[in-house]
DNA sequence: ATGTCC
């Protein structure tokens, strides 16, 4: 299948559709934010493939989504969106992504960059000693059977209970950083193996902790409202559920692929294999999803309690860094969302997209309940990041979702023979950019180059009004696997 | 993303 410019109709200003009428096995439309010059970079791979593939899941509702930030995935493009109907439409690991609950958190500090700038070469050492990373790599926690039951059904609680985590930072997490309906036996022995060491640490890839400082403010109530204020230092937290929910995704996608036939789905792509969410499978694989989304949010917590220790070691103990917001941007979450007009129960995946609530949402914290969510743009490791807010318009328009990032435009391939590794640290050296990571291959794969202009992609989503820019960050120190 | 092929 091939998908040229004709078959896409504009809507309305970085809104494009693909129509039903496309495919005959399409069930809704699908839909791209993007601004024109993305859309076209947005057309070199096979995310809109993906995105039409998408809209063919059984129990699908209004259209299949993808965001500014798109590109390619396992069955589904990464940045994408889909809402099927609770609760017997479909559930599909390929929806979420082999990396369960990876996401985003930031940490507040009360100091100006101006005042540690000549720290910053000791401080990203200290923070690489503090917090490990890289493939397969433990860190110092070793998790009993019963530990490891704790967390997966706890989350970020079971953190805070052992002295890993503050009681504070729970508010300020999506979903209080549990999930209710956990069910760690459902999770394999591998499984729990491979994450019996892995808390508190961030892994490879694209997952890093950054410290930055707020270059600009948009909106001023807002940042106010989440503790931001000009040129103060912050630290961003990017990682997930490690290779525990890696293998969760392994497990499950074979059993769901297993189980398909006996539910007579036919999807249009192998990778899409689902089930209906109310099937013995779907209710196994979404328990599941719920305990290794919560090993990454204590996962998450424990490495907030690394930075911390790092920040004390550097600064003292009367210097602190205080959460602002966690968010998920690989997860299926159970919500009420208005479709044409009536109100109904979906099962919302969200694959490289984050959740963007707007005002009046109950979960919120109190002094961000009138303002809206928190949303967290991480850009690539040299250009920049930013802390966005949720709008009403996003629950109307896509889901209560918005971007989660610049978004890959070069394979992890194609970046490491463009990339000198070597060159570009001492370059984001010379930009005052320190960065600490276990090897070249790492920095050459996530270089800027490799990434979208995420200054674009933001725009897109602020001008289509599914969030509105709070604050904009600027790198200053990297730790990456 | 991931003990980058059990």
């Amino acid at each position: 299948m091939k998908i040229r410019k004709g078959d896409i109709h504009k809507i309305e200003d970085y809104l494009w559709e693909i129509p039903k009428s496309f495919r005959p096995k399409m069930r809704v439309p699908a839909r791209v934010l993007a601004s024109e010059p993305l859309l076209d970079d947005i057309m070199e791979d096979r995310s809109l493939v993906q995105l039409v593939n998408v809209a063919s899941l059984p129990g699908i509702q209004g259209a299949s989504l993808v965001m500014p930030d798109v590109h390619e995935g396992y069955g589904f493009p990464i940045g994408g969106v889909a809402a099927t109907l609770y609760p017997d439409g479909a559930i599909s690991p390929g929806g979420i992504g082999y990396d369960i609950n990876c996401g985003v958190r930031l940490l507040t500090s009360n100091q100006k960059i101006t005042d540690i700038r000549h720290r910053l070469e000791e401080l990203s050492k200290e923070m690489y000693a503090q917090i490990p990373s890289g493939m397969g790599k433990g860190g110092q926690i070793r998790l009993s059977p019963q530990e490891m039951e704790d967390v997966l059904r706890t989350g970020a609680e079971w953190a805070v209970e052992k002295g890993y985590g503050k009681k504070d930072d729970l508010a300020f997490m999506e979903s209080r950083g549990r999930l209710g309906n956990a069910d760690p036996s459902l999770i394999s022995e591998m499984a729990k193996k491979r994450g019996t060491d892995q808390l508190g640490t961030i892994g490879s890839g694209n997952h890093f902790v950054e410290v930055d400082y707020v270059e600009e403010i948009y909106d001023t109530t807002a940042a106010k409202a989440f503790g931001l204020s000009k040129g103060q230092v912050v630290v961003l937290i990017h990682t997930g559920s490690r290779g525990l929910g890696h293998q969760v995704a392994t497990d499950y996608i074979r059993r769901i692929m297993a189980a398909m036939p006996h539910y007579g789905i036919e999807v249009p792509d192998r990778e899409l294999a689902c089930v209906p969410f109310n099937s013995e499978e779907g209710q196994n694989y979404f328990k599941a999803m719920c305990a290794a989304a919560n090993y990454a949010w204590c996962n998450r917590e424990v490495i907030s309690w690394e930075a911390r220790t790092a920040w004390k070691n550097i600064f003292g103990s009367d210097q602190s860094l205080k959460l602002m917001y966690d968010i998920a941007h690989n997860i299926a979450k159970v919500e009420t969302h208005r479709v044409h007009g009536e109100e109904v129960g979906t099962i919302v995946h969200r694959k490289g997209a984050t959740r963007a609530f707007g005002p009046g949402f109950e979960e919120l914290p109190e002094v961000y309940r009138s303002v809206g969510q928190p949303v967290i743009i991480p850009g690539s490791m040299g250009t920049c990041s930013y802390v966005l807010v949720g709008t009403t318009k996003s629950q109307e328009l896509t889901f209560g979702s918005c971007c989660h990032g610049a978004g890959r435009r070069l394979s992890r391939t194609a970046a490491k023979k463009q990339v000198n590794a070597p060159v570009l640290k001492e370059q984001l050296k010379e930009e005052g950019i320190f960065v600490e990571a276990g090897s070249f291959k790492g920095i050459a794969e996530e270089a800027p180059i490799a990434y979208k202009d995420v200054n674009m992609v933001v725009e897109t989503v602020a001008i289509s009004g599914i969030a509105k820019k709070v604050a904009k960050l600027r790198p200053v120190a990297v730790i990456k696997g």
